[in-house]
DNA sequence: TCGTTCCATGTGATTGTATAACATTACAGA
DNA sequence: TCTGTAATGTTATACAATCACATGGAACGA
């Protein structure tokens, strides 16, 4: 795989697989910056920053750590620091919270709208993002047969990624 | 409705309609004794209590409040007390965990082997636990796809629930 | 019956996660 | 320039979860 193109896609959407990752962060950064801009969000050194941090690797990083590396970088080292940029970029789609680890993760597609499902290895804690089709899923019907109007989904599994079945097997 | 006979069950499995509701507290409490008892479990005084406490309502409740309550009741008012019992209840399948609010619910339908689905209306804070048929999932076909070997999910939908709509569109 | 073992409970202290409340600063548009 | 709004900074605190260790009681075998 060559640097600088980027290597996930809705068709391999798996942050299991070996890939060139500094394609992650730079795209997903210019992704999000072309995001902004189209919407009228401001994009600021915070919000980059946090970002920044979130794509370094495929696992989902607790608020405090997030913190402790804005610290390093001379920005507030205060809790609604953190917080405020992640819920900026939860709320507009270029991150996810991994609620089962209160935890967050850059978004793997932030150009397409999506109901994304989470796949959570327990040994190594990488986390790996998936597309569902949130009109066909069980809950969908099970919602239209109540009533129900859903605005958000937070769909996670946990278990072992096929690396580190490869090993136990071992 | 009967008082006394069971008004949940896997075909309506609905935490928002009106329902008598002292059924669910004796149901839920006599399928766990006859659960435990099957599988040689303990079914303790604060185990009681705590699953008893859950079934008041059909809302997740964070530890600390079921902490104060348990204290009402003159058990131990230490975090671990509660935790304690809330892992035994969970798992065994007599309580879920709602990772959305860090907070548990009586579980349903406790005698069915089940992957629950959880309705979460965020404006009176309802939960209802809908099943999933866990084989034919979105998720699980993404993971048989990658090889990632799930152990455990939480699908859950945030939003509004019939009865608040209903107001709100008033 | 005694003692051992295991499990459950009780308690204090600590760590991690998240938000409330309020002051201040940067910025876009009138 | 003024002004309203959004973003940031900071303190304090609420809520969630775990660690470590002491105590008590039921089950079981000697």
């Amino acid at each position: 795989m060559t640097s600088g193109s980027s290597n996930i896609s809705a068709q391999n959407p798996l942050g299991f697989a070996r890939h060139d990752h500094t394609a992650c962060v730079t795209d997903g950064l210019l992704a999000a910056e072309s995001r902004c801009a189209d919407e009228g969000l401001r994009f600021t050194p915070v919000r980059r920053k946090v970002l920044e941090i979130l794509l370094q690797d495929h696992r989902a990083l607790g608020a405090y750590v997030i913190l402790d590396r804005l610290r390093e970088d001379g920005f507030g080292s205060q809790p609604p620091v953190a917080y405020r940029a992640l819920d900026f970029l939860v709320s507009h789609g270029l991150a996810h919270k991994i609620e089962r680890l209160n935890a967050f993760i850059a978004c793997a597609h932030p150009n397409a709208i999506h109901a994304p499902a989470f796949m959570i290895c327990r040994l190594c804690e990488s986390v790996a993002e998936a597309q569902t089709e949130s009109t066909r899923s069980a809950l969908a019907s099970a919602a239209k047969a109540t009533g129900f109007q859903i605005e958000r989904t937070a769909v996670e599994a946990e278990g072992v990624c096929p690396a580190c079945l490869e090993k136990t097997d071992a």
